[in-house]
DNA sequence: CGTATTGTCAACCAAAGGGTTGACGACGGG
DNA sequence: CCCGTCGTCAACCCTTTGGTTGACAATACG
């Protein structure tokens, strides 16, 4: 899990269209036709952020005659949340932490932030 | 939860400076300078990371005298979560019902889709 | 064979990103 | 009151990014 993936994968999410295409992708592989259809924009324009999302090893494309169909690989997205879950409950657990000093205060209701 | 937000987090993210300064925000608040030390880059390079923390709402600043302790946000990392979870799962979802689709076969590995 | 379909490659452009340096603003401590 | 500390603002620079158009590769099909 190098930081250079993590960064990519980020990086590739961090766009509207690329998150649609990812959705999109969860129905099921397509061709880059279909997946440009909806998009005001341009298919090269659309091939790019499939090539972005390959880089970032979120999508991989297969070669069926002159069709490109596009899988999503949603194993990258794992490690999305490996991070994240990993540094916010980080952080959840300091503050648990935190308030445990401050246990002898008068019962703060806490939110059921970390169940 | 609207697009921007999520774009802004995810981009913010993107950046291994900023998500070193997230980790170091988990073991607590620290001032502006203290975030700056361990990095070659000029404090206000680091100043701008915080800028683009706080706009993706990652993060939060008080004012105490001339310093300006940095806080993390944790709640937003948890709409990341949330969007790639809501993703991945339906993904494996379908995943799922099309190895039921295809049960018949000889006990295929869930790993095995991609020869 | 010629042609239509499907995508990629290449060159280009405007805008955004990540960094720099220099100047300034707000405080606290002599 | 002046000075040092902490941090932001502003201008600038180079690279990356998201989009465009035009040409070309590969394959099916009449």
């Amino acid at each position: 899990m190098d930081a250079d993936t993590l960064s990519r994968a980020f990086a590739a999410l961090a766009d509207p269209t690329r998150r649609d295409l990812v959705a999109r992708l969860t129905l099921g592989d397509a061709t880059v036709g279909e997946l440009a259809a909806p998009y005001a924009m341009s298919l090269q324009a659309v091939s790019k952020h499939l090539a972005v999302l390959e880089s970032a090893g979120l999508v991989s494309r297969r070669r069926d005659a002159q069709r490109r169909p596009v899988h999503l690989e949603a194993e990258v997205l794992g490690e999305l949340t490996g991070w994240i879950d990993r540094h916010r409950h980080a952080a959840e657990a300091r503050l648990s932490r935190l308030d445990d000093v401050l246990g002898t205060l008068p019962a703060t209701d806490p939110e059921e932030h970390a169940p």
